[in-house]
DNA sequence: GCACACCCTGTAGCCGCTACAGGGTCAAGT
DNA sequence: ACTTGACCCTGTAGCGGCTACAGGGTGTGC
Protein backbone atom coordinates (compact mmCIF):
# COMPACT_ATOMS: atom_id res chain seq x y z
CA UNK A 1 0.00 0.00 0.00
CA UNK A 2 1.33 3.52 -0.59
CA UNK A 3 1.68 6.26 2.24
CA UNK A 4 -1.84 7.67 2.12
CA UNK A 5 -3.69 4.06 2.44
CA UNK A 6 -1.11 3.42 5.39
CA UNK A 7 -1.54 6.91 7.21
CA UNK A 8 -5.52 6.18 7.00
CA UNK A 9 -5.57 3.06 8.33
CA UNK A 10 -3.10 4.34 11.35
CA UNK A 11 -5.53 7.26 11.43
CA UNK A 12 -2.79 9.82 11.51
CA UNK A 13 -1.67 12.48 8.60
CA UNK A 14 1.16 11.14 5.76
CA UNK A 15 2.92 14.29 7.08
CA UNK A 16 3.37 12.62 10.45
CA UNK A 17 4.37 8.93 8.17
CA UNK A 18 7.57 11.04 6.75
CA UNK A 19 8.16 12.75 10.16
CA UNK A 20 8.56 9.49 12.05
CA UNK A 21 10.55 7.75 9.17
CA UNK A 22 13.20 10.96 9.07
CA UNK A 23 12.72 10.48 12.89
CA UNK A 24 14.07 6.56 12.57
CA UNK A 25 10.92 5.44 14.39
CA UNK A 26 9.90 3.31 11.27
CA UNK A 27 11.82 2.04 9.00
CA UNK A 28 12.07 2.96 5.16
CA UNK A 29 9.88 1.06 2.86
CA UNK A 30 10.66 -0.06 -0.82
CA UNK A 31 10.32 2.34 -3.06
CA UNK A 32 8.54 1.90 -6.69
CA UNK A 33 10.09 2.71 -9.98
CA UNK A 34 8.10 6.11 -9.64
CA UNK A 35 9.84 6.79 -5.78
CA UNK A 36 6.71 5.99 -4.47
CA UNK A 37 7.39 4.40 -0.56
CA UNK A 38 5.69 1.39 -0.87
CA UNK A 39 4.56 -0.76 3.04
CA UNK A 40 2.83 -3.88 3.59
CA UNK A 41 1.24 -5.10 7.18
CA UNK A 42 4.46 -5.16 9.71
CA UNK A 43 4.87 -1.42 8.41
CA UNK A 44 1.31 -0.73 9.16
CA UNK A 45 1.54 -2.60 12.72
CA UNK A 46 4.28 -0.61 13.51
CA UNK A 47 2.68 2.67 12.74
CA UNK A 48 -0.26 1.50 14.82
CA UNK A 49 2.47 0.07 17.71
CA UNK A 50 4.02 3.53 17.79
CA UNK A 51 0.73 5.64 17.30
CA UNK A 52 -1.06 3.83 20.19
CA UNK A 53 1.88 5.00 22.61
CA UNK A 54 1.87 8.57 21.45
CA UNK A 55 -2.30 8.21 22.42
CA UNK A 56 -0.76 7.36 25.98
CA UNK A 57 1.29 10.65 26.08
CA UNK A 58 4.71 8.81 25.21
CA UNK A 59 7.45 10.04 23.73
CA UNK A 60 9.13 9.58 20.56
CA UNK A 61 12.15 8.79 22.18
CA UNK A 62 10.77 6.45 24.55
CA UNK A 63 8.98 4.98 22.07
CA UNK A 64 11.71 4.01 20.18
CA UNK A 65 13.50 2.31 23.05
CA UNK A 66 9.72 0.10 23.14
CA UNK A 67 10.13 -0.85 19.92
CA UNK A 68 13.75 -1.99 20.48
CA UNK A 69 12.10 -4.05 22.87
CA UNK A 70 9.89 -5.10 20.50
CA UNK A 71 12.87 -6.42 18.14
CA UNK A 72 14.30 -8.70 20.86
CA UNK A 73 11.58 -10.20 21.52
CA UNK A 74 13.45 -13.26 24.03
CA UNK A 75 15.22 -10.42 26.35
CA UNK A 76 13.26 -9.48 29.74
CA UNK A 77 10.22 -7.26 30.28
CA UNK A 78 11.67 -5.26 33.16
CA UNK A 79 12.02 -2.83 30.73
CA UNK A 80 8.92 -1.94 29.58
CA UNK A 81 7.62 -1.94 32.84
CA UNK A 82 9.76 0.46 33.83
CA UNK A 83 8.75 2.65 31.33
CA UNK A 84 5.42 2.32 31.66
CA UNK A 85 6.49 3.31 35.81
CA UNK A 86 8.05 6.61 34.64
CA UNK A 87 4.74 7.44 32.15
CA UNK A 88 2.42 6.77 35.27
CA UNK A 89 4.31 8.99 37.71
CA UNK A 90 4.64 11.81 34.87
CA UNK A 91 0.69 11.91 35.09
CA UNK A 92 0.84 12.09 38.04
CA UNK A 93 3.35 14.99 38.28
CA UNK A 94 1.05 16.52 35.67
CA UNK A 95 -2.18 15.98 37.36
CA UNK A 96 -0.84 17.16 41.13
CA UNK A 97 0.63 20.13 39.16
CA UNK A 98 -2.75 20.70 37.25
CA UNK A 99 -4.80 20.11 40.45
CA UNK A 100 -2.86 23.41 42.13
CA UNK A 101 -3.31 25.46 39.46
CA UNK A 102 -6.92 25.03 39.32
CA UNK A 103 -7.24 25.61 42.57
CA UNK A 104 -5.36 28.83 42.23
CA UNK A 105 -7.04 29.66 39.00
CA UNK A 106 -10.67 29.38 40.95
CA UNK A 107 -9.51 31.61 44.08
CA UNK A 108 -8.26 34.14 41.78
CA UNK A 109 -11.31 34.37 39.58
CA UNK A 110 -13.33 34.45 42.84
CA UNK A 111 -11.50 37.65 43.74
CA UNK A 112 -13.64 39.92 41.31
CA UNK A 113 -16.96 40.82 42.02
CA UNK A 114 -18.54 41.02 38.68
CA UNK A 115 -18.77 44.78 36.69
CA UNK A 116 -16.13 46.72 37.68
CA UNK A 117 -13.19 48.24 36.28
CA UNK A 118 -10.03 47.16 35.06
CA UNK A 119 -8.25 49.02 37.62
CA UNK A 120 -10.41 47.97 40.36
CA UNK A 121 -10.83 44.40 39.10
CA UNK A 122 -9.62 41.73 42.00
CA UNK A 123 -8.07 39.88 39.48
CA UNK A 124 -5.71 42.61 38.00
CA UNK A 125 -4.40 43.68 41.12
CA UNK A 126 -4.18 40.26 42.33
CA UNK A 127 -1.32 39.31 39.26
CA UNK A 128 0.33 41.95 40.34
CA UNK A 129 1.41 39.56 42.90
CA UNK A 130 2.82 36.26 43.55
CA UNK A 131 0.44 33.33 43.82
CA UNK A 132 0.22 32.29 47.13
CA UNK A 133 1.63 28.76 47.06
CA UNK A 134 0.78 26.53 49.77
CA UNK A 135 2.41 23.17 49.93
CA UNK A 136 0.96 20.84 47.21
CA UNK A 137 -2.39 20.52 47.82
CA UNK A 138 -3.42 17.54 46.05
CA UNK A 139 -1.46 15.34 48.53
CA UNK A 140 -2.91 17.01 51.65
CA UNK B 1 18.33 48.14 36.85
CA UNK B 2 20.55 46.37 34.20
CA UNK B 3 18.77 43.21 32.40
CA UNK B 4 20.89 40.95 34.95
CA UNK B 5 18.87 42.43 37.86
CA UNK B 6 15.60 42.75 36.49
CA UNK B 7 15.43 39.26 35.62
CA UNK B 8 17.37 37.91 38.98
CA UNK B 9 13.80 40.02 40.71
CA UNK B 10 11.64 38.46 38.81
CA UNK B 11 12.89 34.33 39.30
CA UNK B 12 13.86 34.54 35.49
CA UNK B 13 16.17 34.30 32.88
CA UNK B 14 17.64 37.03 31.03
CA UNK B 15 17.35 34.91 27.62
CA UNK B 16 13.40 35.42 28.30
CA UNK B 17 13.18 38.88 29.61
CA UNK B 18 15.01 39.93 25.80
CA UNK B 19 12.50 36.98 24.33
CA UNK B 20 9.67 38.86 25.70
CA UNK B 21 10.52 41.93 24.05
CA UNK B 22 11.13 40.74 21.20
CA UNK B 23 7.63 38.93 21.10
CA UNK B 24 6.18 42.31 22.03
CA UNK B 25 5.37 41.80 25.30
CA UNK B 26 7.09 44.57 27.38
CA UNK B 27 8.43 47.51 26.40
CA UNK B 28 11.35 48.25 24.75
CA UNK B 29 13.58 49.74 27.92
CA UNK B 30 15.87 53.18 27.36
CA UNK B 31 19.44 52.04 26.55
CA UNK B 32 23.15 53.47 28.08
CA UNK B 33 25.49 54.68 25.78
CA UNK B 34 26.81 51.38 25.73
CA UNK B 35 23.73 50.49 24.23
CA UNK B 36 22.76 48.05 27.63
CA UNK B 37 19.24 48.02 28.33
CA UNK B 38 18.34 49.79 31.65
CA UNK B 39 14.90 48.97 33.37
CA UNK B 40 13.15 50.96 35.98
CA UNK B 41 10.86 49.50 39.24
CA UNK B 42 7.63 49.82 36.58
CA UNK B 43 9.83 47.66 33.99
CA UNK B 44 10.36 45.02 36.96
CA UNK B 45 6.13 44.92 37.96
CA UNK B 46 4.93 44.28 34.30
CA UNK B 47 7.82 41.64 33.99
CA UNK B 48 6.46 40.25 37.35
CA UNK B 49 2.35 40.63 36.23
CA UNK B 50 4.12 38.36 32.85
CA UNK B 51 5.68 35.78 35.00
CA UNK B 52 2.55 35.60 37.50
CA UNK B 53 0.42 35.20 34.59
CA UNK B 54 2.61 32.40 32.79
CA UNK B 55 2.96 30.42 36.76
CA UNK B 56 -0.81 30.02 36.02
CA UNK B 57 -0.40 28.60 32.41
CA UNK B 58 -1.74 31.48 30.33
CA UNK B 59 -0.18 31.40 27.21
CA UNK B 60 1.88 35.00 25.69
CA UNK B 61 -0.68 35.80 23.41
CA UNK B 62 -3.75 35.62 26.38
CA UNK B 63 -1.22 37.70 28.52
CA UNK B 64 -0.86 40.25 26.05
CA UNK B 65 -4.53 40.55 25.73
CA UNK B 66 -4.23 41.49 29.90
CA UNK B 67 -1.86 44.26 29.82
CA UNK B 68 -4.24 45.59 27.09
CA UNK B 69 -6.29 45.55 29.83
CA UNK B 70 -3.91 47.27 32.25
CA UNK B 71 -3.10 49.82 29.97
CA UNK B 72 -7.21 50.62 30.31
CA UNK B 73 -7.56 50.27 33.65
CA UNK B 74 -11.38 52.43 33.56
CA UNK B 75 -12.65 49.81 31.36
CA UNK B 76 -14.80 47.10 31.95
CA UNK B 77 -13.30 44.29 33.83
CA UNK B 78 -15.30 42.00 32.04
CA UNK B 79 -12.88 40.38 29.67
CA UNK B 80 -10.58 39.59 32.35
CA UNK B 81 -13.39 37.57 34.24
CA UNK B 82 -13.68 36.10 30.66
CA UNK B 83 -10.40 35.29 30.15
CA UNK B 84 -9.68 33.95 33.32
CA UNK B 85 -12.78 31.13 32.71
CA UNK B 86 -10.83 29.93 29.69
CA UNK B 87 -8.22 29.25 32.00
CA UNK B 88 -10.46 27.14 34.26
CA UNK B 89 -11.80 25.47 31.64
CA UNK B 90 -8.66 24.64 29.51
CA UNK B 91 -7.38 23.04 33.35
CA UNK B 92 -10.12 21.22 33.86
CA UNK B 93 -9.95 19.85 30.32
CA UNK B 94 -6.70 18.78 30.72
CA UNK B 95 -7.54 17.55 33.60
CA UNK B 96 -10.09 14.92 32.63
CA UNK B 97 -7.72 14.18 30.07
CA UNK B 98 -5.28 12.71 32.26
CA UNK B 99 -7.39 11.52 34.21
CA UNK B 100 -8.31 9.00 31.60
CA UNK B 101 -4.32 8.54 30.52
CA UNK B 102 -4.30 7.54 34.22
CA UNK B 103 -6.27 4.99 33.93
CA UNK B 104 -5.11 3.60 30.90
CA UNK B 105 -1.69 3.49 31.77
CA UNK B 106 -2.42 1.49 34.90
CA UNK B 107 -4.70 -0.91 33.23
CA UNK B 108 -1.84 -1.46 30.71
CA UNK B 109 0.69 -1.47 33.86
CA UNK B 110 -1.18 -4.46 35.80
CA UNK B 111 -1.18 -6.49 32.22
CA UNK B 112 2.42 -7.57 32.62
CA UNK B 113 2.93 -9.87 35.22
CA UNK B 114 6.39 -10.06 36.40
CA UNK B 115 9.38 -11.31 34.65
CA UNK B 116 8.80 -12.36 31.08
CA UNK B 117 10.00 -12.22 27.78
CA UNK B 118 9.40 -9.06 25.81
CA UNK B 119 7.02 -10.90 23.33
CA UNK B 120 5.23 -12.89 26.39
CA UNK B 121 5.01 -9.50 27.96
CA UNK B 122 1.10 -8.58 28.16
CA UNK B 123 2.11 -4.62 27.89
CA UNK B 124 3.57 -5.68 24.55
CA UNK B 125 1.30 -6.66 23.30
CA UNK B 126 -1.63 -4.74 24.19
CA UNK B 127 0.44 -1.78 22.74
CA UNK B 128 -0.45 -3.54 19.16
CA UNK B 129 -3.88 -2.81 20.10
CA UNK B 130 -5.65 0.57 20.11
CA UNK B 131 -6.36 1.62 23.67
CA UNK B 132 -10.18 0.27 25.20
CA UNK B 133 -11.53 3.98 25.79
CA UNK B 134 -14.84 4.46 28.48
CA UNK B 135 -17.06 7.27 27.67
CA UNK B 136 -15.13 9.90 29.70
CA UNK B 137 -13.93 8.12 33.43
CA UNK B 138 -13.82 11.05 34.57
CA UNK B 139 -17.12 12.89 34.59
CA UNK B 140 -18.66 9.39 35.61
C1' DG C 1 46.67 46.41 31.88
C1' DC C 2 44.22 42.41 32.97
C1' DA C 3 40.67 39.32 34.52
C1' DC C 4 36.11 38.45 34.84
C1' DA C 5 31.36 39.38 35.12
C1' DC C 6 28.12 41.19 32.61
C1' DC C 7 25.91 42.86 28.35
C1' DC C 8 24.86 42.85 23.12
C1' DT C 9 22.87 40.61 18.51
C1' DG C 10 21.74 36.85 15.90
C1' DT C 11 20.90 32.22 15.12
C1' DA C 12 19.83 27.36 16.03
C1' DG C 13 17.72 23.88 18.81
C1' DC C 14 14.00 21.57 21.64
C1' DC C 15 9.23 18.63 20.65
C1' DG C 16 5.83 16.61 17.54
C1' DC C 17 4.02 17.71 14.33
C1' DT C 18 1.71 20.94 10.45
C1' DA C 19 1.83 23.50 6.32
C1' DC C 20 3.41 25.02 2.66
C1' DA C 21 6.20 25.52 -2.19
C1' DG C 22 7.39 23.53 -6.21
C1' DG C 23 7.61 19.73 -8.48
C1' DG C 24 6.53 14.54 -10.39
C1' DT C 25 3.16 10.34 -11.16
C1' DC C 26 -0.92 7.91 -12.11
C1' DA C 27 -5.61 6.65 -13.36
C1' DA C 28 -9.96 7.84 -15.15
C1' DG C 29 -12.65 10.37 -18.29
C1' DT C 30 -13.38 12.68 -22.86
C1' DA D 1 -3.92 12.06 -27.12
C1' DC D 2 -5.00 15.16 -23.74
C1' DT D 3 -6.72 16.93 -19.51
C1' DT D 4 -8.14 16.84 -14.92
C1' DG D 5 -7.47 15.85 -10.29
C1' DA D 6 -5.89 12.93 -6.72
C1' DC D 7 -2.02 11.38 -5.02
C1' DC D 8 3.05 11.27 -4.24
C1' DC D 9 7.97 13.39 -3.71
C1' DT D 10 11.72 16.58 -1.27
C1' DG D 11 12.88 20.36 1.32
C1' DT D 12 12.01 24.05 4.26
C1' DA D 13 9.63 27.02 7.62
C1' DG D 14 6.51 27.62 11.37
C1' DC D 15 4.15 26.79 15.95
C1' DG D 16 5.17 28.08 21.62
C1' DG D 17 8.10 29.38 25.04
C1' DC D 18 11.85 29.31 25.87
C1' DT D 19 17.18 27.70 26.07
C1' DA D 20 21.78 27.69 24.44
C1' DC D 21 25.13 28.87 22.06
C1' DA D 22 28.79 31.89 19.01
C1' DG D 23 31.19 35.84 18.60
C1' DG D 24 31.62 40.05 20.01
C1' DG D 25 31.55 44.62 23.27
C1' DT D 26 31.48 46.98 28.12
C1' DG D 27 32.24 47.90 33.01
C1' DT D 28 34.60 47.40 37.29
C1' DG D 29 37.96 46.15 40.60
C1' DC D 30 42.72 45.02 41.49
Amino acid sequence: MRIGELAKQAGCDVETVRYYERDGLLAKPEREISGYRNYNTLHLADLQFVRHCRSLGMKLAEIKVLMNFRSSPDGDCAGVNALLDVQIVRVEEQMAAMSLLKEQLIALRNKCEHRRTNKECGIMQSLNYAVQVRKCPCHR
